[in-house]
DNA sequence: ATAAAGATACCGTCTGGACGGTTTGTCAAG
DNA sequence: CTTGACAAACCGTCCAGACGGTATCTTTAT
């Protein structure tokens, strides 16, 4: 990627690099490591051209998370169409992808959305107000005491994948999966 | 605190005063602010003096990190003498801490622990340790999947308290903790 | 018992570098 | 020829850590 003035110019393209770099750094040496210079350099890119898609390192980070729940969200979307019983299905929907998180390709995307959303104030709120949302959206389903202790399962599973501190084997996992989607139904 | 030449030297006394700064600072201005200038200025004691205590900053943390995971260890172990059933016991004094974690006053330390858990990589490893020896400390009793499952919920809802994404009420919660701890004796 | 001889517990300043952000310049496409 | 997409140099600030010093504590030798 050198020579950015005679290259083909590709904003969105850049655009995404930028964040998948900004992903990948914050993986693989924490968040400390996403600076500006180190973003941009990684993607190729110079600091004034990072600085040009965003205004500003907050602007960064908030393209991250948005993009993240926003492919969190569809994934959701998905798992929740493929399913036709009603009752619980939200919190079904939750439970698989939460549970799939760890064989996807993007799994270090969502790493990092946890990261960030925990060290960032800020982000914490935005992440408050997504599951307030959807919370909202299916109270009558999905508000009993068991498809919240499922979900929060999930989030527990969710965070031992993030840590790698259990390294839960497949059939355990798959078991766990079960159990919990049947406590959606009950 | 004024004079240090004169005053009595208690390096104990100024080593914790040091963590403790430590860890109001992260919790009320994030832990950014946790910078050796801030954290010496705010424990009365020169940043030379902080780093006689602690060599660097990385130190500085982990120093901060062992004394909580210390104290989490510690009530787990209170609330696992406290319980005569064998089968479980570990993973219902986990729940009863994990659950215990917004009432108390220290509840404050262990997000901060959290928070500095994923951000660094680092300390990541460490509680990976810590999980990893009481795991391989209780095969017998606590190595079931109910137990395990009870173990992730409650990872989740120390992380929907931490979030402050969930407000559960306090009879919910209540309902909850019962359910998981019926969960460990299956 | 005591004085010398370290060892330990600090203090206060300085520096080198990192980092977020700005500014100015350059090229290419529409 | 204007605008959008970058580059490259630069600025001010902040911060970790180094350094050289000083005061107090502990041990040892006498």
């Amino acid at each position: 990627m050198k020579n950015a003035y005679q290259r083909k110019k590709q904003p969105e393209l850049v655009r995404r690099q930028l964040l998948d770099v900004a992903a990948r750094l914050s993986l693989e040496q924490g968040i400390a490591a996403v600076t500006l210079d180190a973003v941009s350099q990684a993607a190729g890119v110079s600091k004034g051209g990072l600085l040009h898609h965003f205004p500003n390192k907050l602007a960064l980070l908030d393209g991250l998370f948005d993009e993240l729940v926003a492919r969190f969200d569809r994934s959701i979307e998905e798992a929740m169409a493929a399913d036709d019983v009603e009752k619980g299905r939200f919190t079904r929907a939750y439970l698989t992808v939460c549970f799939a998180l760890d064989r996807e390709a993007e799994a270090q995307g969502w790493q990092v959305l946890t990261v960030a959303l925990l060290a960032e104030p800020h982000l914490k709120a935005r992440w408050r107000d997504w599951v307030a949302w959807r919370a909202a959206e299916f109270p009558a389903t999905d508000s009993s005491p068991n498809c919240l202790l499922a979900r929060f399962a999930a989030d527990g599973v969710w965070l031992a994948d993030l840590m790698q501190s259990h390294d839960i084997d497949a059939s355990t996992r798959a078991a766990l999966l079960q159990k919990l989607k049947a406590l959606s139904l009950e």
